[in-house]
DNA sequence: CGATCCGGCGCC
DNA sequence: AAAGGGCGCCGGATCG
């Protein structure tokens, strides 16, 4: 059973358009004044999948109001990935914008991201429906249904693309759930790492203490009175009056210089990056009530991973992981696809060699016991190098083993790579496609010098550039595919417990449960981690085995 | 002056 | 050891 739903613009009230299995009207649309009321309703009754114009704006009022669903079609999503399989990336992706395309009528443009907002903000109604002209109505949606679903049926995989357009819907809704939630954050212990790390913060908001003793030591290792250490331009200036000759001040740069500031200014680096990114401010603004609540953006990246909107929640630094604790009585369970992405290799470039090496526990050893006399980290530095482009040093030798060995495999990525190399659009296994190479680079033959080439599509270097995003793609896009996949599955054995669903990570998910739930709920994503690969890849020869610990603290996982 | 670019680094 | 893919975020530098 499926509903077609649009809510009202203001009032809380909408309408509900039952829907046959392939999207036909069944009966008259139903308006409703409450609709959170309706929906429920209709949830506990027959638990149908829902379509309607984006989870991301309809989902949160519902789950505020108590309210939580199964499955839905996300028509904006979709909307978006056939967009781009039909090499028409960029282009509007919401409702009014499909409608407008299937009418003739102008379509217009998507408005423009919101900006972060933190928790306790972009929480009212205001925010979910900001004023404007009526969105398209029930019938639209519905049409826009019917068509998205006959676009579907006509790729070139259509069971995959319906796999990749349930699970992307199901992380819309996991997005506003997760985020809803937040993950149990002790700001007490993290103001505890930053004393430890940087000592006590300063009153007047200037650098912490250790701060400004390594500011002031480095400043003396130059034998000048003062020095920016967080400038660039400033280092470089103080690297070149000492002598030394620097093309940058990144760290791995500094770290073969013989100079005495050079522990300083590494040192520095990594203090100063947690004071700004981390640091108290950060816990003030993003964590209320014990949990932080970052706003998670399914589909955000082009590879299909997800993004999040400030709070650099996809980038928490491992030393600030010991804030992360669970609530006493409950745990939290940590499981992580170890492999991922040379596992996803191995299974869609159908090496049957490659595919053998990947049913053990640790692919890399077993492909050293393969091909590489016994050598892990080379056979790993060629199976990183091939799915990165690598070109140069020590991978080239192993490379060079890796293609005699996994013809299959090798030759996979390197047709993606050719094929971008060309300007050609690659795919996902369940059918993303990548954005076109006119996506990210600036407006060509403007006239201004451009020496190597670097902004020019048509130059060697980014074409070369090109297909090792293309190479990568591949096998990038299809491990967010067996990520989210196994990420709607847990939800669905979630649902019911107590168990919430807390944090995402590209390949790594967090669960926080009741102790006494906790073995259950680690058993449960094992069982999904394998459902997921059934369902992206059959009776594969190759295991997607999940690291799984249950723990207090994240940094203990 | 604010807006935008860029270097650098955190995560996967 | 060196360097390939994807991001977000910060502050400094620079632009208009």
């Amino acid at each position: 059973m499926l509903v077609a739903v649009v809510a009202d613009e203001v009032g809380g009230g909408g309408v509900l358009q039952p829907l046959d299995a392939s999207g036909r009207v069944v009966g008259p649309p139903e308006p409703v004044a409450d609709l959170a009321a309706a929906v429920a309703a209709r949830e506990s009754a027959e638990r149908p999948r829902w379509v309607w114009a984006s989870g991301a704006a309809v989902y949160p009022a519902l789950l505020r109001a108590g309210v939580r669903v199964d499955r839905c079609h996300d028509v904006e999503l979709t909307e978006a990935l056939l967009l781009g399989h039909a090499g028409r990336w960029g282009e509007p992706r919401s409702l009014a914008a499909a409608w407008a395309r299937l009418t003739g009528a102008p379509v217009p443009p998507d408005p423009p991201p919101r900006p972060a907002a933190p928790p306790g903000l972009g929480q009212g109604a205001l925010f979910d429906t900001p004023a404007g002209p009526p969105g398209p109505g029930i019938d639209a949606l519905v049409r826009v249904y019917a068509d998205q679903l006959a676009r579907i049926t006509a790729t070139a995989h259509p069971g995959r693309f319906r796999l990749l357009v349930a699970a992307e819907s199901a992380g819309a809704l996991i997005a506003v759930e997760m985020g809803a939630a937040g993950l149990p954050w002790r700001a007490d212990v993290h103001d505890a790492i930053l004393a430890e790390l940087l000592g006590e913060p300063s009153p007047v908001g200037g650098p912490p203490r250790r701060l400004a003793e390594l500011a002031a030591r480095i400043a003396d290792a130059f034998g000048v009175r003062q020095l920016h250490a967080d400038s660039p331009a400033e280092l470089l200036r103080a690297f070149a009056r000492a002598g030394v000759e620097l093309p940058n001040t990144r760290a791995w740069v500094l770290r073969g210089v013989d100079h005495p500031a050079v522990p300083l200014v590494l040192e520095y680096k990594e203090l100063y990056r947690i004071w700004t990114a981390h640091g108290w401010a950060w816990r003030e603004q993003w964590v209320r009530d014990g949990r932080f609540q970052p706003e998670y953006v399914p589909g955000g990246v082009v590879s299909g991973r997800w993004a999040t909107r400030g709070g650099g929640a996809l980038q928490i630094p491992k030393v600030i992981r010991r804030a992360v604790v669970a609530d006493p009585g409950w745990r939290l369970v940590v499981a992580d696809a170890g492999q991922l992405e040379p596992r996803v290799l191995a299974a869609v470039s159908g090496d049957a060699r490659l595919a053998a090496a990947g049913g053990a526990g640790d692919l890399y050893a077993a492909l050293a016991q393969d091909a590489f006399g016994g050598d892990r980290a080379r056979a790993k530095v060629a199976l990183l190098g091939a799915m990165y482009g690598q070109t140069g040093g020590a991978a080239v030798p192993a490379l060079a083993v890796l293609k005699r060995s996994y013809p299959t495999a090798f030759g996979y990525v390197e047709a993606a790579a050719r094929t971008g190399e060309a300007g050609g659009l690659v795919r996902s296994w369940l059918g993303r496609t990548c954005p076109p190479s006119s996506v990210g680079f600036a407006d060509p033959g403007d006239g201004a010098p451009d020496p190597d080439g670097a902004g020019d599509p048509g130059s060697t270097r980014a074409r070369a550039a090109r297909g090792r995003f293309t190479r990568n793609f591949v096998i990038q896009a299809t491990a967010a595919e067996w990520a989210s996949t196994l990420l709607a599955t847990l939800r669905g054995e979630l649902a019911g417990t107590d168990a919430e669903l807390v944090f995402f990570q590209h390949d790594e998910v967090i669960v926080h449960a009741p102790a006494a739930q906790a073995a259950e709920v680690a058993a449960a994503v094992s069982r999904c981690g394998e459902r997921a690969t059934a369902l992206l890849f059959g009776d594969t020869p190759v295991r997607f085995p999940l690291d799984l610990s249950i723990v207090d603290c994240y940094a203990d996982a």
